[in-house]
DNA sequence: ATTAACCTTTGTCTGTTTGACAATAATTGG
DNA sequence: CCAATTATTGTCAAACAGACAAAGGTTAAT
């Protein structure tokens, strides 16, 4: 028996005081009323309704009933309404998690205005280095600096994420600036500790890779901490250029060399990715924060900031 | 869709974490786990579960959702464990309809010990001799001194509801004995008012009826008043049987002549019945009262008192 | 009082839905 | 890497809800 159907043909019955009438309502034959009520009250092993030709009007039990019943269906009309909104407004815990220095430098200053924007969205960032499991549900997003190929999870190329060698001037009037890449390895290196390891000087000539690390002064896996050594003269780093932009432009940090040619892996192509699992009903939450930062990160040719 | 189906298939997978051992709790294949929740995230536009081999979890919303429709599932379960005791334990409004006599002289008194015995029944109890609508459900039990033919009414013969002509002892010393029927006419009466109209005196000799009723003293529809008059010796009256015994054993009232021939009514067999609906489903409060009211007013034989 | 109108119920048929069973795909743990 | 467990999909049979017509019963008006 389809006891929710029933359920409703009952109420409607009740609050019209006829088969018929509640018959129009749902736009089935009065027949079908007749049939689901006599399922409910076999069911139920009682009689709900006082069946007169002219007027039906509930028993004392059937009152009773109705009246709880009235109730159930608008919470549970209620809880689907809420569902269906939730389908249709961001809204919820979003939980991101992303990597410590782009959180940091980028992503958290942005999310001020996100939340003003959003403020049924409750934020819950987690800035680690270390790969999040998106598949787990743990986070609904995630920024890393590349992506496992898997084709249940979304990736959005946020913006390249090319390292640079950059020192500071006073150092480079110390020490001398190197006119090719080789003559790095002759200066101190302030390294950033990826999860695989301190992330070594590659430099490319055709398509040779040589290794010209300097000699490490510090391994670490906090880059505000390195960019501060950089600044203070301590030695030449490699870092994003997303990070590093900011002392470029006042000339606090210069960039050495060609950088075209310098990495810190032999892949070309890094870049920053957004990632986000990719269910058959995307949650506006989501939309709403892939949206919003794709907007705020992403140039308009795609090649990022 | 079986709405309520999905929403007990999607409760009881969140509650044990699984399609399988959901299925085996509803003894039913997974596959019917499978669609009736897959229904339900189609009609709600939403995933509910995030569905891994090993695991599987409610989505955010799902969670929500789950614990709302958790607790519209019990109070379901609970209105309808309320209808079940409604029917299995006497309980509710029991509306009681009875003549006024019969009810002021029997009925009350032994309405006490109803309430006590049964004290989830709410008693209303309307005294009238008007005829109460039975069928309109204006009232659950109805003690009448007749009864209209109805397929739909059940009645039970509580006692009969004979009449006899009485006197006190002192207006019998004052005015004489009557030796006869016929001389009835020749004496004061006290006429009790049906509905109907006043209730003749009626003589049967062979199959002939007489009207024998005595010159009109009082015609009231208060039979206690009624009986007052005839302690105090104003007159004869014809009373049922029932509510005269009390006097008739103390002496304060006397019986007159053969009141086998005598009746107010052509109809031989006057009885007292108790009257209720018969509904599919009898209610327990109905069976209580119509089995204790005739356990204390039927005897044995079915003859009444 | 009788007829007419209205309402609920019942019978029968059709289309949809649910469950059973088997096979497939996917993921985790050893 | 393999095996075991789990969710999903395909297919078929049974159950169920709805459509339509007709019957039975009650009220209201003529």
């Amino acid at each position: 028996m389809n006891q929710l159907l029933a359920l409703k043909y009952f109420c409607k019955v009740v609050e019209s005081g006829s088969f018929t009438s509640a018959a129009n309502a749902f736009s089935v034959p009065p027949s079908s009323i007749s049939r689901r009520i006599s399922d409910l009250e076999t069911s139920l092993g009682t009689n709900l309704l006082k069946r007169s030709t002219r007027v039906v009007k509930p028993t004392e039990i059937g009152q009773i009933y109705f009246e709880q019943v009235t109730e159930i269906l608008l919470q549970l009309d209620q809880s689907t309404e809420s569902v269906k909104s939730y389908q249709t407004t961001p809204m919820g815990q979003l939980r991101i998690s992303s990597m410590v220095s782009f959180g940091e430098q980028l992503l958290c200053p942005l999310l001020e205005e996100f939340t003003a924007r959003y403020p049924d969205i409750v934020l819950d960032v987690s800035l680690s280095d270390e790969l999040s499991s998106l598949a787990n549900d743990d986070v609904d997003v995630a920024i890393r600096g590349g992506y496992a190929p898997d084709e249940h999870v979304h990736a959005i190329r946020l913006m390249p994420n090319e390292f640079i060698p950059v020192a500071s001037p006073a150092y480079l009037a110390f020490a001398g600036t190197p006119s090719n890449g080789f003559e790095l390895r002759e200066h101190p290196g302030l390294f950033f500790r990826t999860p695989r390891g301190p992330s070594p000087w590659l430099l490319k000539t055709g398509d040779q890779w040589h290794d010209v690390s300097g000699k490490p002064i510090v391994v670490s896996n906090n880059a505000k901490w390195l960019i501060e050594l950089g600044l203070r003269g301590k030695g030449i780093m490699m870092a994003p250029r997303w990070s590093a932009n900011p002392y470029l432009q006042t000339g606090e940090l210069v960039a050495l060399l060609d950088e075209s040619d310098l990495s810190v892996s032999q892949n070309q192509e890094l870049a920053i990715y957004l990632l986000y699992q990719k269910p058959r009903y995307l949650v506006p939450k989501v939309k709403a924060f892939v949206d919003f930062l794709t907007e705020r990160l992403m140039s308009p040719d795609g090649n990022g900031i």
